[in-house]
DNA sequence: ATTTATTATTTAGGATTCCTAATTGTTGAT
DNA sequence: ATCAACAATTAGGAATCCTAAATAATAAAT
């Protein structure tokens, strides 16, 4: 193990290595399902969401500004795997998948998929703690403002971290009132509502201090 | 936590979005420093090699076509921050940094920064556990087919995983002849050097046993 | 020694991604 | 009623990406 650099930047390095070749392998699947990395990525986001979004939604899930986000939209629409609907405001525009669209973000889904049976060599505890370590490290770059709010558990105004005794399920989802651990952690979750600062600071704290089991 | 998916498929839209904000960060990054989000990626790469690296190599690492790798080594090139070599072979081409480009490889890393920052709200044991889990998501990527070749110490000839008893260093280098743990892992190593299909196969079933910790 | 196949890079052409700036239409506040 | 803020689009341009074909040099085979 010649390089000395901090654990750290090697987890970075590891990260941006996935993105890489994540990018790699979204383009190469693209072609196959005559759609592109974008465009997977917003059926993908959709279907997640399980509602319409509104095209301003679209662009900051996607890291994208709004004229990319429209024109893949688009593209999308004319294709027939999503449409355009009214939002609330006659100004703004909600799309939502047709049935093709949930098929396509089911079979588009050739790249999460692997990457989702890569994480299958996990053992059970370390998936737990990657998603655990996922979540702080997506949460801080929130905090840090370098990205946009995410839905994860960790912002969420249902998260109350070690609510519990119970070291298997210490945590606890206000909404559907149950108890979790770390193995439970959402990233992306349609019931998502932002937590107060306050509170955000005091569930950080709580989570922060202690150690995976 | 609404969401019953399995954890494994929760860890890849993990990955995913960081994937996704990264992307983000290194187009808002790019024109600050007139430099684009492939270049910077191209930039790195040769700055972790710290040698000259051929045009199909850089192409393979960021996975990439030959022309489009070609096209932004000259954008790079044009800009004074690498230099042409002639490789061995008199057909090939071999990509150096010029002390300018060094400067702008350390720079360009705003974004590596923020996520190498962001890893740093872990505990050393939760980032030992992270680097453990992407090594083995990688190398699982790896070992599919789905991506090509990377640095990884479990891909490597001088890998031995739990050659000593020590719990805290149980791992071996065999190229600097030194004991580390699962903090050591490399992800992308100057020093890689490929294993045999033999000793991968029982690199992984030794390594892949054991529990962390 | 010549021919042939392979390998490394570049050109050519085209679609998509991505940006900023400017436009159109809507809403909300004065 | 007017003006500022907001949501989406259009316009224009650079960068990313691809495949296929061209160029050049090496390796292999006759």
């Amino acid at each position: 193990m010649p390089n000395q650099d901090h654990l750290s930047s090697r987890i970075a390095t590891g990260l941006s290595r996935i993105a890489v070749v994540l990018r790699g392998l979204a383009w190469k699947g693209a072609t196959e399902q005559s759609i592109t990395p974008t465009q997977a990525e917003i059926l993908q986001q959709l279907a997640d969401a399980r509602m319409p979004l509104r095209l301003g939604e679209v662009a900051k899930r996607l890291a994208i500004s709004a004229p990319t986000a429209s024109d893949a939209v688009s593209s999308l629409v004319s294709k027939g795997l999503a449409s355009k609907v009214q939002g609330e405001d006659k100004r703004s525009l909600a799309i939502k998948l047709t049935a093709a669209g949930r098929d396509m973000a089911r079979r588009a889904g050739d790249w999460p998929e692997l990457l989702s049976q890569a994480a299958e060599s996990l053992t059970p505890d370390e998936q737990a703690a990657m998603l655990r370590g996922l979540s702080k490290i997506i949460a801080r770059l929130q905090d840090e403002g370098a990205i946009s709010a995410q839905r994860l558990c960790l912002t969420c105004q249902h998260f109350q971290p070690f609510a519990h005794k119970d070291r298997e399920k210490p945590h606890h989802c206000t909404l559907i009132d149950r108890a979790y651990g770390d193995g439970g952690l959402q990233i992306n979750c349609a019931e998502h509502s932002p937590a107060s600062e306050a509170q955000r600071l005091v569930n950080k704290l709580a989570f922060h201090g202690r150690q995976f089991t």
